[in-house]
DNA sequence: CGTACTATTTCGGTATACCTAAAATTTATA
DNA sequence: TATAAATTTTAGGTATACCGAAATAGTACG
């Protein structure tokens, strides 16, 4: 089955679907997207079915969702298109950091192939958008940095901020608060039990991994107590590896394994 | 009987009804309203007591259809948004004048109010598109130049173009490949009887009104012919005057008189 | 001044994308 | 392993915005 006709909404649902893979790779349930669109999950079962239909999706009854080629194609390019006009908003229109979610949300469905590459080009063919997130570019190719969710680094860890989750605007602002941006340097102090926080000092953004001898600062006003929120927030890249690279290939009849590689 | 819930759809139903009479006043008919917006007339019909339930239209069976304060407002917010972003996409993401106007018309409906105020800021609060036509302010107030369509001037009037219809991008193309654009000085040479085509003359930009002096090349490679659809598609401002203002105060009770102040 | 013609509206119908409530299936637990 | 609980699907229904065909109102002219 096959038909051209890619409203807004499965074009939502097909982001949706791509977005929960994407740092981790247990598929996507019914009530799970329904969650995550906003809608009801007999919503959810209907289009599914369309979007199978339409050979989108992979889907037997009562299992996780699943892309096909063709969907994940068509979700990179919602993805390039959503990440990209984050970033010229961000960089041409002076919107902040937490401001960008929701109007790229609505962009994203109207603007034309045209605009988007226009757009890429006027910022340079940028790879990642203002929270970290790598933009894949017009085939489709997508460059993910190998970086780790903060609640799995354990003490003495060390590396730079690679990705800040862009859902919640309130803790964006929290964070710029606090001094926490993309590339900020932390040293991971130690876990808190329990509550879901995490002690972290911020380095110079001097500090180089390498030369690992530590700037231990004897006592610092840089340490910091995350929260859980913030915690499941932010990830860090712990390598010198600025940008290790892994090339995902969409055209091709496998889906992708979109964990990073190590 | 009022509502907010302002589609898409109804966005561009009386973004229409104002166009009709932004440069003559007759109010515009059920069919030549289904005609613009590609549909058909029982939709008019229909999307018209839409309208007027939400008090945007007054409009009697079998009347022509007229826009009420609100409307006016919604319409003038409309093309605010539609001529900015024409405006826009121009000077920064090098669109040409010929692409621009479908672009715009997907973006209209999608952009925030964010987006056009910092967009209009960026652009330092231009006061017309690409093509010439007056850009509302944020309050809805809209300044017409006092321009006339090529068709009704005589042999001898001399000025500058002032607008020029956006609405066939081939016809645009064509313009520019003669040289013709926004600003450029003309003077009307004479009118072939019938067939609509007009002999022009194009004038150096130098060429000022307050030295009426002719500078008449004897034999001219200035001259040209243009046809109906250009005729009728191109307006001149033909005084020194060169924005001589007319404010149009949408939120008051009554309707605006859109027609040039002569 | 009535009839033919045109413009406009009304009347069923369609497609998309939702919803709630009920039925079916899977999973978890006692 | 049977039954309770949770998940997922189906069934029936709503709102928006279209359509074509039929009915109705207005206009034009012989």
């Amino acid at each position: 089955m096959k038909a051209t006709p890619t409203s807004s909404s499965i074009e939502d649902y097909v982001k949706v679907i791509y977005s929960f893979t994407e740092w981790q790779d247990k598929p996507i349930t019914s009530t799970q997207l329904a969650a995550r669109l906003g809608v009801a999950n007999s919503s959810v079962s209907e289009m599914v079915r369309k979007l199978k239909d339409q050979d989108l999706v992979d889907h037997e009854p009562y299992s996780p969702i699943r892309l096909t080629a063709d969907g994940l194609k068509l979700a990179l390019a919602m993805v390039r298109r959503h990440r990209l006009l984050e970033t010229y908003l961000v960089r041409e229109l002076d919107f902040s950091w937490d401001e960008v979610h929701d109007e790229a949300e609505h962009l994203e469905h109207a603007v034309s192939e045209t605009f988007i590459e226009r757009m890429s080009a006027k910022l340079g063919h940028p790879t990642r958008d203002p929270h970290g997130d790598p933009i894949p570019d017009a085939q489709g190719h997508i460059v993910m940095p190998p970086s780790h969710r903060l609640d799995e680094l354990d003490a003495g860890h060390r590396g730079q901020i690679a990705r800040i989750s862009d859902h919640d605007p309130e803790l964006l602002r929290h964070l710029q608060a606090n001094g926490l941006g993309l590339d900020t340097k932390l040293e991971v102090i130690g876990r808190r039990p329990f509550g879901g926080t995490l002690e972290v000092r911020k380095l110079p953004s001097s500090f180089s991994p390498s030369s690992p001898a530590v700037p231990s600062s004897p006592d610092d006003a840089d340490r910091l107590d995350l929260g859980e929120e913030a915690v499941l927030s932010l990830w860090l890249v712990t390598q010198g590896t600025h940008l290790d690279c892994t090339v995902q290939e969409p055209t091709a009849g496998s889906l992708m394994s979109p964990r990073n590689g190590r």
